[in-house]
DNA sequence: TGTACATCAGTGAACGCGCGTTCACTGATGTAC
DNA sequence: TGTACATCAGTGAACGCGCGTTCACTGATGTAC
């Protein structure tokens, strides 16, 4: 990596953490450029605008979350061979994961730009979009995987059944933050596990 | 309704759309007195600075969400009196509230405040956080009364489960907005159905 | 190996605009006698 | 019923500060000959 890789690898970590804390809008180019320890004029240097890191912001999101879910999958995948078992292994990882975060999830960049969004142009619009339904295309087929092995106890589409892993993993993070209880992420991902349990695993009765 | 009340109650709601589209910080006063047509200073008389529209806006909130909840969960159980099904009728009612809104859910100020609470003072933060244990503790006693009853097929905390209604309901936000199909919220309701269904229900085979 | 030039990775000062907030004032409505 | 005063619900102009952005410049590193 750079020199030049690297100051901006840094405005991006430091940007990150005032944006989850604190909205896209309420983070300054001043505030940011303090913390990654160089001038405003670095700052535009590296971002053509507000909006260009924005869009970086987005986009390394995705990058990061992409190779997480691939290892977390993957590992669940050595597991396991059965789909369904891998599937619950991996949500079990991803609950541990989120757990032993310091201070609870972080929080999701799509998120804050989802509540935000009439700020953005359309390139980010479109980088959000394209972010959750590529969470949207994994776990529908791991969903597929699952379901041509094990009937499903109750009819639902596979495609509602995939968003339901980011919706739950998403609104956890919101009500992490607002009651200030950081576990609380990990124990609705425990939930979710349950649901997928009681859908497809066989009865043993 | 006296004029000043009617003025207030017309700064909230344009300020309402205005901080679910682009969030609170992004939101200026200048706008808000555009939309309400009066002038600035009118917005000065009636909240004392911008931290106590936040905080107006969210107790308005608590004060809403709980009459539409008191309602639907009324609604629900004069068409039955079983726990389980009343619960079941809640939902889809909820689901079929949310979609008939034109355009989605218009999205939760909770949480904007959620991901934007550095910006907030503690008396905004606490209400917020006091809005979220309110539905804790409703949702809490649903299950409690349907536990009495019926049977859980998977051992999980009542608390968790009270707080994944909630969840479902930020997290299917999110992601209606993320994805601009305002119909994935009530989509995702419909899972949690699914699951309290599977979660209770006797089998009947 | 030395020189000339180009590119990289920034600096420092200045800009204008919009924002939240204040303050002195005001017309309309309500109340006491 | 009229008058005096108080309160309500604002108006209009001005403020200073911080923000995003621009621009001319610069020292260090890389490349060609």
């Amino acid at each position: 990596m750079s020199r030049g890789e690297e100051t901006r690898a840094r405005i991006l970590d430091v940007a990150q953490d005032s944006v989850l804390a604190k909205g896209f809008d309420a983070t300054s180019i001043e505030e940011i450029v303090a913390n990654a320890e160089i001038t405003k004029s670095g700052f535009f240097y590296h971002f053509r605008d507000k909006n260009a890191l924005a869009r970086a912001l987005i986009d390394r999101h995705i990058e990061v979350e992409k190779e997480l879910f691939d290892d977390l999958l993957g590992r669940a995948r050595e597991l396991s061979d059965d789909p369904l078992q891998g599937a619950l292994i991996g949500l079990k990882l991803l609950a541990e994961l989120i757990e032993d975060m310091p201070g609870g999830h972080p929080g999701c960049i799509v998120a804050t730009a989802a509540y935000q969004d009439r700020l953005f142009d359309q390139d980010v619009r479109d980088a959000n979009r394209r972010a959750v339904l590529g969470w949207r295309a994994r776990f529908r087929r791991m969903f597929e995987e699952i379901a041509q092995v094990y009937p499903m106890r109750d009819d639902v589409e596979l495609e509602h059944l995939a968003d339901f892993v980011s919706s739950v993993v998403e609104g956890g993070i919101v009500m992490a933050r607002a009651v200030g209880d950081p576990l609380i992420t990990s124990q609705q991902v425990m939930l979710l596990r349950s649901y997928i349990k009681l859908l497809f695993e066989p009865r043993i009765q």
